[in-house]
RNA sequence: GGGGUCAUAGCUCAGCUGGUUAGAGCGCUACGUUGACAUCGUAGAGGUCGUAGGUUCAAGUCCUAUUGACCCCACCA
């Protein structure tokens, strides 16, 4: 045993026992068919991305799993990896190259991409370190990525599949156009914002009549191919079927009628601009009407624009109204707001535009994936949030999974130019299957989530079939925010269903956002996120960890502060003082005696160790991490330290050498196991400590979790040493109350209840050290006499002899406040049993217990009353 | 428009399927060098659990309504 200092220092140990725990290959995880394993799969970070707070939640609270069902089964494996983040790294790539003049056409997609891989080598290191750093015990032997070879074969392996299911396919469809990152988007990766604008109303006329539109985007009207209305709406009952004659355009376009119409809103007449805008996409599906672009990529006005080709979106809508404004078919303009798409990456607005894209049809993959969560395959934590995904399952469309990126993966979709063939093929085909001619790939890459939804079976060597896979596959839990429920989790069951046939995990757990301490979400553009590891610097990182699990309830957000971190190392400091304690107390390993040998504080620890040990592993079990951290806390630091150590030193100080051993043996036996109860969420800390202990070996984390063990049980026995405490807390608390100093002696009488005179003698010592006792002394009758002060518990009658100390008057308002707290629980509990629905109906244990509990108040209050009697006779 | 969360001590939050006199951390007050720990100890003050009903022997916990803060989804042009 080595020196231990005199407060924790987590620097000096955390880099060097991390080292130690990779190398000694101790994250990884063996395949043992008789062992059930435990699996996660890291929610990969982004390659371009920096630890944040929500990473340093997300990856303690799977660590926490692992490391608890590693101690517990010896088969827990944690699946580490990053994810290539097509949109988000690409975006990256192209600032720096902004920064040296040069844009992607300019180096073209062979050099992007030589660049790209650059950028993982150099910044995907970057984010795994930093995982290290928070202790993660990820098995690093299987890392992945989600563009290695593996994981870019299942990749093609299911947009294959899909394909000749029928369920990827290619059209002409209104897409998410994000006109700055210039590729489409998905639904779920638009984000709307409310935003203040206009709304210009304007008059088509016709041969039959005229008819007043509103809308929030003049420069569509361009590519207007139609005006509806509500089938029912009386005023266009005569205009439906006719045509109206586009202002500015001149082109004759129908009035159709569509359910879809809001008769209320506005003129009750929509414009139509199917190329623009996604209901109108719709309705013009449903009435055979034109799709006509007007706009391009880049936001600017096609041919199809006429005279405002060549304009961008904003000036053809100055332009537009001005021009509408002057041929007086500009009705009025107000204002309005509404609600409008933004890119997730960079917050452009969308343009919603027909675009020719690859979809996957999502109905038939979906509806397995609503029955799996409906029936219990897949649950979530807490429960609530599968009204989320159902809500979002339930009403989903189509997936656009092509991007107009270079960095991803390469759609294997090869045309012929000669006949128009489309093959789909992990090779590319030498020629044309149909006419022989030459072939090229599709340019686009597939949404970077395509790739994250396979994550849970492609690391595990999917398509292979290899044995990791049988034995991981399905993993157990998910662990990640609210915010990608959408993005990743549901996709990840569909296609775990879809390729496996069974779901990829059996549990989602999901947890909140961490917010600063004001409340606030963390972000870069206010500047208010903090860095974990600058936090890890300062206080280390079980500090970290416990702080972002003690007291979190799942799914709920947190906020962050520095307060809570520093409460934090305060607890890792107690512990390592507990341990420094112990260790020199210790003289080497000792095993618990014989249970018979066990003094009455030795009975009450264990009986409480026990207790923590059953309900810290069934809140682990349930993914209460909040609950669980909270107990080992509570338990380490105001049952074990506060009282077990204190009622040990009498021992272990002491002459008695066989009273010493058992103190020194129980001591160790319940710090060794409190260190293993506390090891998931402050791993660095329990192992420095752990190989301070004698009779321990190697890591805490692969030692074994602690069992109840009924042998060392003993509730019968830790109700009484509760008795002796409450004695000792109304000794304390009474001199206290008297303004007697701490440290100064004073004599103690105690009448016992029946039943606590030996008790209550043997505890003597623990009276003299604990309370400051000089000298105690049991008696069997009430003292005479008027220097003393009294309290009463439920073992005894308290009386301390304070000579002139003793204030008759306040020690009589002290007394008759007593009793009147007493009265008031005496009161509750007769209206309690007085209550035949009560007694007839509560537990009879309750009953009981009420029952018992009324006993002893009454007995308390009889006593304290006699005793205020006393001393008014006395005055 | 639909769905959800939160409201408990001065502050930040726990409180599982309803059952002791509702808890913790921080802060506050008083006292304190008992050789593990001042990153500490002892004692204390502080809450009619947002409001109004209801169910029940029993409600912070379940139901309904309501107020306030917030989030997600939908996207009526």
């Amino acid at each position: 045993m080595t020196e231990m200092e005199k407060t924790y220092a987590p620097q000096a140990i955390e880099e060097a026992l991390y080292k130690e725990w990779e190398e000694s290959e101790a994250f990884g995880c063996g395949i043992d068919m008789a062992k059930k394993p435990f699996t996660i799969v890291i929610p990969p970070p982004n390659i371009t991305g920096q630890l944040h707070m929500g990473h340093a939640m997300d990856n303690t609270m799977q660590d926490i799993l692992i490391r608890f069902h590693r101690m517990r089964s010896g088969a827990a494996l944690w699946v580490p990896g990053t994810d290539h983040a097509s949109i988000a790294t690409e975006v990256k790539i192209i600032e720096r190259m902004a920064e040296e003049g040069l844009t992607k056409e300019q180096i073209g997609r062979e050099a992007f991409l030589e660049r790209a891989w650059a950028w993982k080598e150099e910044y995907g290191g970057q984010i795994v370190r930093q995982l290290r750093r928070l202790g993660s015990s990820c098995d690093w032997s299987r890392e992945r990525f989600t563009m290695d070879e593996g994981c870019s074969e299942a990749v093609l392996e299911v947009f294959i599949r899909l394909y000749q299911k029928g369920l990827i396919y290619r059209g002409d469809r209104i897409i998410n156009w994000c006109p700055v990152c210039k590729t489409a988007l998905s639904d779920a990766e638009v984000e709307y914002e409310e935003q203040a604008t206009q709304l210009w109303h304007i008059r088509y006329s016709g041969p039959h009549g005229d008819v007043v539109v509103a809308t929030t985007r003049p420069e569509t009207m361009l590519g207007d191919t139609g005006v509806a209305v509500h089938p029912k709406d009386p005023r266009y009952q005569a205009l439906v079927g006719k045509t109206v004659i586009l202002p500015l355009v001149g082109r004759e376009i129908p009035v159709v009628a569509d359910d879809y119409v809001d008769m209320e809103f506005g003129t009750g007449a929509v414009k139509m601009t199917p190329a623009h805008d996604p209901n109108d996409f719709e309705i013009a599906q449903r009435h055979g009407l034109t799709v006509l672009r007007v706009m391009d990529d880049a936001g600017v006005m096609n041919n199809e624009a006429g005279r405002f080709e060549g304009l961008t979106g904003k000036e053809c809508r100055a332009q537009v109204v001005e021009e509408l404004k002057a041929t007086g078919a500009l009705e009025k303009i107000t204002d309005y707001t509404h609600n409008v798409g933004t890119c997730y990456r960079c917050h452009t607005t969308v343009e919603p535009l027909v675009s020719r894209q690859w979809f996957v049809k999502m109905k038939p993959l979906a509806e397995p994936a609503i029955a799996a969560v409906r029936e219990g395959g897949t649950r979530f934590v807490p429960e609530r949030f599968e009204k989320t995904y159902f809500n979002w399952m339930e009403n989903i469309r189509d997936w656009c999974i092509s991007r107009q990126l270079w960095w991803g993966h390469r759609i294997p979709a090869y045309y012929c130019d000669a006949c128009g063939e489309t093959t789909v093929a992990k090779t590319a085909p030498e020629k044309c299957p149909q006419c022989g001619g030459s072939v090229r790939q599709d340019e686009d890459v597939l949404d970077t989530w395509f790739s994250s939804a396979l994550w849970p079976f492609s690391t595990l060597g999917w398509p292979s079939d290899t044995a990791d896979l049988r034995y991981f596959y399905p993993t157990s839990v998910l662990v990640t925010g609210y915010d990608i429920i959408f993005f990743w989790v549901a996709r990840m069951i569909f296609s775990g269903i879809e390729q496996m046939g069974e779901p990829p995990f059996h549990t989602v757990l999901i947890h909140g956002l961490v917010r600063d301490a004001q409340g606030r979400k963390m972000s870069k553009s206010l500047g208010n996120g903090v860095d974990p590891l600058e936090i890890i610097d300062l206080y280390g990182a079980d500090a970290l960890r416990f702080s972002l699990t003690a007291g979190i309830s799942p799914g709920n957000d947190m906020r962050f502060s520095t307060e809570k971190v520093e409460a934090a190392r305060n607890f890792a400091n107690k512990i390592w003082n507990a341990a420094r304690f112990a260790q020199m107390n210790l003289e080497g390993f000792e095993p618990l005696p014989d249970p018979a040998d066990l003094a009455l504080a030795d009975r009450w620890i264990l009986t409480r160790y026990q207790d923590a040990t059953r309900e810290i592993t069934a809140h682990l079990e349930g993914y209460d991490l909040g609950l669980a951290a909270q107990k080992v806390y509570d338990f380490a630091w105001s049952e074990f330290c506060d009282w077990y150590i204190e009622l040990a030193k009498p021992r272990l100080s002491g002459e008695d050498k066989a009273a010493k051993g058992n103190a020194r043996a129980v001591l160790l036996h319940v710090l060794t196991g409190l260190l293993k109860l506390l090891h998931p969420v402050m791993p660095f800390l329990t192992d420095a400590v752990y190989r301070h202990l004698p009779g321990t070996e190697g890591t805490i984390m692969l030692a074994k979790w602690p069992e109840p063990d009924p042998v060392y049980d003993f509730p019968n026995h830790a109700a009484r040493m509760d008795g002796v405490l409450d004695a000792i807390r109304a000794v304390r608390n009474l001199r206290a109350e008297m303004k007697v100093p701490v440290g100064r002696r004073a004599q103690l009488m105690v009448l016992p209840q029946s039943g606590w005179a030996e008790t209550l003698a043997d505890a003597a010592p623990l009276f003299q050290r604990l309370a400051w006792v000089s000298e105690l002394t049991v008696l069997d009758a009430t003292p005479d006499g008027g220097q003393l002060v009294s309290a009463v518990c439920p073992a005894a009658e308290l009386y301390i002899p304070l000579g002139d100390l003793v204030d008759v008057e306040k020690e009589m308002a002290r007394l008759a406040k007593e009793c009147e707290g007493l009265r008031k629980e005496i009161a509750r509990a007769e209206g309690m049993l007085n209550n035949p629905g009560f007694t007839g109906k509560a537990p009879a244990h309750l009953v009981e217990a009420e029952r018992a509990k009324l006993d002893a108040n009454r007995t308390m209050l009889a006593t304290l009353e006699a005793r205020a009697g006393a001393l008014v006779e006395r005055a």
